[in-house]
DNA sequence: AATGTCAACTTGACAGTGACAAGATAACGT
DNA sequence: ACGTTATCTTGTCACTGTCAAGTTGACATT
C-alpha cells in the first residue's frame, strides 16, 4: 500500500496499533480483533502475527505506545515547571498532565486501564516504571520523604490517594460518568479546583465544608 | 444438577451468573463466554440465550446483580450512621461502602466498571440512578445546595472530585496497582486517611504538607 | 387420566476469531 | 548471481456467538 521503499507493506506495524485505535474508538476495547486490524491495514489475517506474536502482544503494544505517550506528556508537563520535584507545583503539573493524557488519548486509555485484558498487566507493569504513574509517585514519596517533610508511612497513603485521585477522575471522565451525571461540567473546573491555580485547592475548598479535622 | 423440585436444572440463571464470578476470578473479565458458562452450570451452549438474550445480556445481568450489591451495602452503611445525608459522617460511610465493595467484589467490580463491555453501559447507567454513586452523589449534591452552605457549581465539583477518588482507589486497589507500588499498604489506612476516623482528615492531612491556598 | 400448552433446554449449523503450519515473495548482504 | 532472512499469504483447526429447529418436561384444563 505503502509508496515507500520498504518490505511489502511499509511500517505494518505503525498502521495496525492505528488500526487498533480505529477499532477501539468505533466498536470499543473489547471488540478488538486481529482480523480486523488486519483488514484495516490491508494485509492478509495472519501478518499481524508476525510482528506481534498473538493478540496479546498486539495489545501490549498499544499499551506500550500508550505509557510512551503518557511519559512524554509527563515530561512535557514538567519541563514548563521549575522547582523540586516534591513541590506543589510539580504534582499539580503531573496530575494534570495525567487526566489530561486520559482525556485527550481515550482509546489509549481504554486500553491501559479499563480493559480488563491480562496483556495489559505484562505490559503495564514494566512501563509504568519509566511511564507517568510511576514519575509522580516516586517523586512525591521519594523527595518528599528524603526532605523530611513527612514520614514515610504517611507519604505512601497520602501518593496512593492522590494517585486514586487522578486515576479515577481520568477513568469516570473517559468514560463519560462525569459528563452523564453532570451535563455541564468541563474539565478544566475539575481540574482546576484539584489541582490550582492555588494548588490542591480542592482539600482546602472541601474542609471549610465540613469543618476542619484535627488528627 | 439441583435436587430441588423445579424444571430440568432448578435455578439456571443463578448458576450461570456464579460462572460469570468463577470465569472472570480464573481468566479475567475479557475471556468470559457464554459456552465456558454454560458448561459449568452443566447445560448445552444454548441454555443461556433463553435467560439473557446473548452475551450482553449475560453481562450486563452479572452488572446488574453487582449494583444492587452496591446498593445493599450502602444502604447498611447508611443505616449505621445518624444524621442527615450531607453530613460528614454519611459522606464517609458512603465512601468506605463504595471502595469496600469493590475490595470484597472484585469480579463485579471489574464487570461494572473496568470490563470495557459496551453491555455495561447498557445496564449501568439505568442500575447506577438506584444504587451507589447516584445515592452518593445525589445526597452531596442535592442536600448540600439546599442546606445552603455551597453554590451548586461548586457542589457538583466537589462531588466530581469525591466520587473519582473513590472510584479510583476502588479500581487501584483491585487491579492490584496500589499493592504492588506499595506492598505494605493496607485498605484500611486508605480508608481512614480518605475518610475519617476525623472525616476527610485526607484534605487536612495533604494541607499541612503544602501550605493551604485561600482560594 | 389424557391432552394441550408453553417454558426450558438440546441439537445442529454458520460466520467470525485466534493460533498454528507451510509456503510464497521480496529486500538485503555477500 | 545467489543464498539468507524477514515479511507476508494461504490453508486449516478449535473455539465462540448467534440463529433456527427440534426435544423434553412441568402444569392447567378438561
Amino acid at each position: 500500500m505503502r509508496t515507500t521503499t520498504t518490505y511489502h507493506h511499509g511500517d505494518l506495524p505503525t498502521a495496525l496499533l492505528a488500526a487498533v485505535g480505529e477499532i477501539v474508538e468505533e466498536k470499543g476495547a473489547a471488540n478488538v480483533s486481529l482480523r480486523e486490524a488486519a483488514r484495516r491495514a490491508g494485509v492478509s489475517h495472519s501478518a499481524p502475527a508476525h510482528h506481534f506474536g498473538d493478540k496479546d502482544g498486539l495489545i501490549a503494544a498499544y499499551c506500550h505506545q500508550g505509557f510512551d505517550l503518557m511519559a512524554e506528556r509527563m515530561q512535557q508537563a514538567l519541563g514548563e515547571i521549575d522547582g523540586d520535584a516534591s513541590s506543589p507545583e510539580m504534582i499539580s503539573a503531573i496530575g494534570r498532565a495525567y487526566v489530561q493524557f486520559a482525556a485527550d488519548n481515550p482509546t489509549h486509555f481504554d486500553v491501559m486501564f479499563r480493559s480488563g485484558l491480562e496483556a495489559v498487566d505484562e505490559a503495564a507493569h514494566d512501563d509504568l516504571e519509566r511511564a507517568g504513574a510511576m514519575t509522580m509517585l516516586e517523586g512525591l514519596v521519594g523527595q518528599l520523604v528524603a526532605s523530611g517533610v513527612i514520614e514515610q508511612d504517611e507519604a505512601e497513603v497520602i501518593a496512593a490517594l492522590l494517585w486514586s485521585q487522578v486515576h479515577g477522575l481520568a477513568s469516570l471522565w473517559v468514560d463519560g460518568a462525569i459528563a452523564k451525571m453532570f451535563p455541564d461540567m468541563t474539565l478544566d473546573r475539575l481540574l482546576d479546583a484539584a489541582f490550582g491555580p492555588s494548588q490542591l485547592a480542592f482539600h482546602t475548598a472541601v474542609e471549610p465544608v465540613f469543618g476542619a479535622g484535627t488528627s
